[in-house]
DNA sequence: CAAGATAGTTGTGCTTCACAACAATTGGCG
DNA sequence: CGCCAATTGTTGTGAAGCACAACTATCTTG
């Protein structure tokens, strides 16, 4: 029933078939269609925006700076609580932020196999400027968005991720 | 202020240092953390779910078998347009179906650089157990989620994808 | 002290995805 | 008609994300 053609003649018209019109509803139930629509997008901007930013590439390295600059003495295992990743992937992202000088990493006294992590003068300027990107980025991606539905979406999924957490 | 530990002589209780009590409201404006946490969460449920289901592993693969159940004839760059991937990932996405059976592959009469696919017979059931298996999915995930609110965020998602694709 | 659990690291491989390059085809314009 | 640019699908190649296994160091428990 839908972009169908040369039946009535209409070939030559067909140019890319126009996605335009096809019948999105067939993804209606796909939410995950759309939230990797989004989340894609959003990344793919936010790594355009940071370019050159040290944390650019990988949301991972965004992530770990702004806890660790909000969270002093916090710990890998901990980020990856958080973030839904591994140790290894933890691990791996906050080597290099160690290395450029955003973060340091002091072993635990109480608990040696700990590692705690503090953000340096250096990491926290780089979060402050992260943050306003971020904000930025932000408002351009919803600016043909109402307000209050910028709004609901922030509440609903951060009550999806809590869901997600086992959080209450 | 957070996460801390050890001062107070309960080292035997700090199990994982309990991460549910984080402020999480550093990560406010990063809306791309929660999009990102739920999208995967989402896709590994689904990988779960359709586990052994020829579609498994990869979003790509089931909305590709959808649109092409639906949209009888539709062309692989076409599917790239929607899915915001490029035409070598339709392709690769393909091929697998078009060996298993689920879709069949002709070159369009009216031109002749152009493919188009159409659905089989068992790439037809294949694709309405998927959209049950989705379908059941998905209530789980928003077991603990206001109905309103899985309609509030359907529809801001579904508008924000026709943002980015620069639909009215 | 021995056994098991835990924190962080390293090794390795799988999956996703983009960019570049290519052949086949089409359309436009002299 | 004939050449050139654009388009469709494909293959080559490499980068990035991420998980699982395995290892060391440390801590807890019996």
């Amino acid at each position: 029933m839908v972009a169908r053609d040369g039946v009535d003649g209409r070939q030559r018209a067909r140019r890319g078939s126009e996605p335009q019109d096809l019948d999105l509803d067939v993804l209606e139930g796909l939410l995950s269609f759309y939230v990797r629509s989004v989340s894609y997008t959003l990344s793919k901007n936010l790594d355009e925006s940071l370019k050159g930013h040290a944390v650019a590439k990988g949301s991972g390295k965004i992530t770990a700076l702004l806890l660790i600059d909000r969270h002093p003495g916090i710990r890998p295992s901990t980020i990856a609580e958080i973030t839904l990743r591994d140790r290894p992937s933890i691990s791996r992202i906050i080597r290099p932020m160690v290395d450029e000088g955003l973060v340091e990493q002091r072993t635990s006294k109480s608990e040696r196999r700990a590692e705690e992590l503090f953000i340096t003068e250096k990491g926290h300027a780089e979060a402050e400027a992260v943050r306003a990107i971020i904000s930025e980025q932000s408002d351009a991606f919803f600016a043909d968005t109402p307000k209050e539905d910028r709004a609901h979406l922030f509440r609903i999924l951060r009550g999806l991720y809590r869901n997600i957490r086992g959080l209450p």
